[in-house]
DNA sequence: GATTTACGCCTTTTT
DNA sequence: GGCGTAAATC
């Protein structure tokens, strides 16, 4: 295959590019990805350099891993050694687990994600006793990652960010970092941080992963931070050979430590480097690309592209009002089956501006039968009981992980209470020890309360064990062994609801066989628990979702037939806490931009004046997003600017029936919306279920089921249960991560279950 | 140690 | 207004 066969003229020109910086400017859609993918095979194919020369450095592992599956569609399998194809962050672990005896820690260090934080600060904040200290963990995390990721150390903190809590932030600041380092652990940013350090200070060490890694490429440049500008900077200093990719109208991380500078200032920081644009779009329709265009155009800070498409014209943007968040969920829940009956394949997604909106989608979408995916929510490697198997792992391979220890200490309880628990902590704090050391010393202490160092004995004899065990036994064998010597599973079934003790050893299962995955790898086990720490819910979103639930910043870099933009108003898209400086609404606005690009053929926005909202402002109508208005008028349909008034914008739209233009491969559904307004209610009567019945017999066409599971079981179908015999659905809804059906059974009577766990089948 | 009550949180969160 | 975790209580 020829490399650059089907590339246009500009990514060729990327793609080959020689030495020397490069900046490839890639709109929404312009094939980015395609032009890393391809030159890194080009690089291989034609022997500049070797493959084991190559760092392609991508945000997320999803895109690292389609980054790797492309080179390798382009190459086929590679005789000789791979390129590394990593996240900056598992990057900076690689190098860390090598070099990180020079910053004074050892090599089996832990890391903490942000619940470890929490917890850590949360125990710094109860060590400090302040009784009225005015701000809460998440903003004192938020606040140290900032400081962290502008070079700030705590000793300067109060003079850099001078405010009326400074000097408690410096305060907790310099306690959590004293925490971090004996618990000879690291956070996310520490990773980056103290990475960048060795590359500085040690100059051997530097000089080996330049001469290893000398064409740097680098995806998403928009979003990086200024330890990761320092980390390249460092590593290409020797051979300049750095080619980034990015787009400054889709950086949307500041709030996370992204320097849209970076990609702004490039040209200046490395001199001599060339400049290439990507402008030509094959993703949407050229209306779409023009009302993203339009949007994108009121920003100041950025240089300028210009998208055009040979793709069709396509429909202009269809603009929903309603009366409440739920009437909005249900007209986007009937256009979805108009528009998957008519498409039984298309990719569908709704996107919104905050996680909270997922919810009445959600709810109806269950009502409905919908099939759906939510991402966002709680990641796999977060739930709580994989979190605590993990502690265990932590603490058998990193005894001083304070926050993990502290995590098991006591689950599943074993007689160390909480009186036993703050004296350990507090001894460790005083010596300045690890808790586990402490563990260890009061087991043995006569002077100790006898039953409480008998517990604290068993703990330790426990610890002991699966240490040794390690040594010849497999990860997954340590899980299990862990998982029978602490009667995890025994105190699940007795905490918790049958189906979520189930559940939730389901989950531990999933999490032993991935290690036993991992390991059939060839990967150690500090691979694993890397992995396990680095990875998020993104990673395992599966493509072939119909109809995907997420925030906006979830979508970057994925795309769909056809994309809801829900809760389109002022005070929440743009924000109210984004819309006080410029900056900070140029930002939304990039936001707005990447929901937009994210459709191909059809975009819908809709809004809503009374949604729920809490705080100083709670009950005053919002008014339609700016955003909305920046579109041009002739693009978008159902958006009326005079009007403001809910009931007057409600008549309007009701009248205002449109014509649109069409194209060839996207045909509007004109069905009525087919979901009733009512939410469905317990039928008082037979007549009552019958009327119900009636109403929603409708045939289903194949799209609309979920592939898995056969037929989605809604309200009104008949089903079989082994047990209860024949019965009809009366309800559908959610509780926690389950399904909860309501059912009549002919002979049971009525009968709340699992879907789930029921075993029920359609008829 | 288990159960109840109270409180804190509520924008986005690639790692 | 709703939810999840943490303190309070038995």
């Amino acid at each position: 295959m020829d490399i650059l066969e089907n590339l246009n003229q500009q990514q060729r020109l990327a793609v080959e590019h020689g030495k020397g910086p490069a900046l490839v400017l890639a709109g929404a859609g312009s094939g980015k990805t395609r032009v890393i993918a391809h030159r890194i095979a080009y690089l291989i194919r034609n022997s500049v350099c070797r493959p084991e020369n190559i760092l392609a450095v991508t945000f997320t592992n999803k895109a690292a891993t389609e980054m790797k599956e492309r080179v390798h569609a382009i190459l086929g399998e590679l005789r000789s050694a791979e390129p590394l194809i990593s996240t900056f962050h598992s990057f900076c672990v690689r190098l860390l687990r090598q070099e990180i005896h020079h910053a004074g820690y050892r090599r089996d260090f832990s890391i903490y994600d942000t619940d470890d934080q929490k917890r850590l600060i949360r125990q710094i904040l109860k060590e400090l006793n302040d009784p009225e200290l005015e701000i809460s963990p998440r903003e004192i995390i938020s606040r140290i990652s900032y400081a962290k990721n502008h070079g700030v150390t705590p000793g300067q903190y109060i003079k850099r960010f001078p405010s009326e809590t400074a000097e408690d932030v410096q305060f907790i600041y310099s306690k959590y970092n004293s925490h971090l380092k004996n618990s000879n652990s690291l956070d996310f940013d520490d990773l980056l941080l103290i990475s960048v350090a060795i590359l500085k200070e040690q100059p051997d060490t530097r000089r080996r992963f330049s001469e290893r890694y000398r064409y740097i490429l680098v995806d998403e440049y928009q979003d990086t931070n200024r330890p990761q500008y320092e980390l390249l900077r460092l590593l290409t200093a020797a051979h300049n050979n750095l080619f980034v990719v990015g787009d400054e109208d889709q950086s949307i991380y500041k709030f996370r430590g992204a320097d849209i500078q970076n990609i702004l200032k490039f040209e200046k920081d490395f001199t001599g480097a060339r400049t290439i644009k990507l402008e030509q779009n094959y993703r949407s329709s050229q209306n779409i690309l023009s009302v993203a265009g339009a949007v994108v155009q009121n920003n100041t800070e950025r240089k300028g592209k210009v998208l055009w498409t040979e793709n069709d014209g396509g429909d202009v943007v269809t603009c929903r009002y309603e009366e409440s968040p739920r009437d909005e969920a249900i007209w986007v829940a009937g256009k979805i089956q108009e528009i998957l009956e008519l498409y039984p394949n298309h990719h569908l997604a709704v996107l919104y501006r905050a996680n909270f909106l997922s919810r009445n989608f959600e709810d109806v979408f269950l009502e409905e039968g919908i099939p759906y995916a939510v991402v966002g929510s709680v990641a796999f490697f977060g739930r709580m009981e994989v979190k605590d198997m993990l502690a265990y792992l932590r603490v058998v391979f990193n005894p001083d992980d304070d926050i993990a220890v502290l995590r098991i200490l006591n689950t599943p309880p074993r007689g160390i209470g909480k009186t036993t628990i703050e004296l350990l902590t507090r001894a460790a704090i005083d010596k300045g020890v690890p808790i586990m050391r402490m563990v260890r010393e009061k087991a043995h202490d006569a002077d100790f309360p006898g039953r409480a160092s008998k517990s604290l004995l068993r703990f330790e004899k426990f610890v002991d064990k699966w240490i040794g065990f390690e040594q010849n036994h497999s990860v997954a064998q340590l899980l299990e062994t862990i998982l029978e010597d602490t009667q995890y599973a025994e105190m699940l079934r007795k905490n918790e609801l049958a189906s979520e003790a189930e559940n939730r050893l389901a989950n531990i299962e999933e999490l032993i066989r991935a290690a036993a995955e991992s390991e059939d790898r060839g990967e150690t086990v500090t691979d694993f628990l890397d992995r396990a720490a680095l990875s998020s819910e993104l990673d395992h979103f599966d493509p072939n979702t119909r109809v995907a639930l997420m925030t906006i910043h979830s979508a970057k870099g994925l795309e769909f037939e056809v994309v809801f933009l829900a809760g389109m108003e002022e005070g929440l898209f743009p924000h109210t806490q984004s819309m006080g400086s410029s900056e900070d609404l140029e930002e939304e606005r990039r936001l707005c931009y990447v929901g937009i690009t994210r459709a191909k053929k059809r975009l819908y926005v809709t809004w809503t004046p009374y949604r729920r909202n809490y705080g100083p402002e709670a009950g005053s109508p919002a008014r339609v997003s700016r955003f909305l208005e920046e579109m041009p008028r002739d693009l978008i349909e159902g958006l009326d600017r005079e009007i403001y008034e809910p009931m007057d914008q409600r008549q309007r739209l009701q009248t205002s029936s449109h014509t649109q233009p069409r194209n060839r491969d996207w045909q509007e559904p004109t069905e009525k919306n087919r979901v009733s307004k009512e939410p469905f209610k317990q039928p008082k009567s037979i007549a009552e279920l019958k009327a119900y019945l009636a109403q929603q017999q409708k045939p289903k066409t194949p799209g609309t089921d979920d592939s898995k599971k056969g037929t989605v079981l809604k309200a009104g179908m008949r089903v079989r249960h082994d047990k209860f015999g024949d019965g009809i659905v009366l309800s559908r809804e959610r509780r926690g991560n389950d399904i909860k059906l309501v059912i009549t059974f002919s002979t049971a009577g009525r009968k709340s279950l699992i879907e789930r766990f029921a075993k029920l089948k359609a008829l």
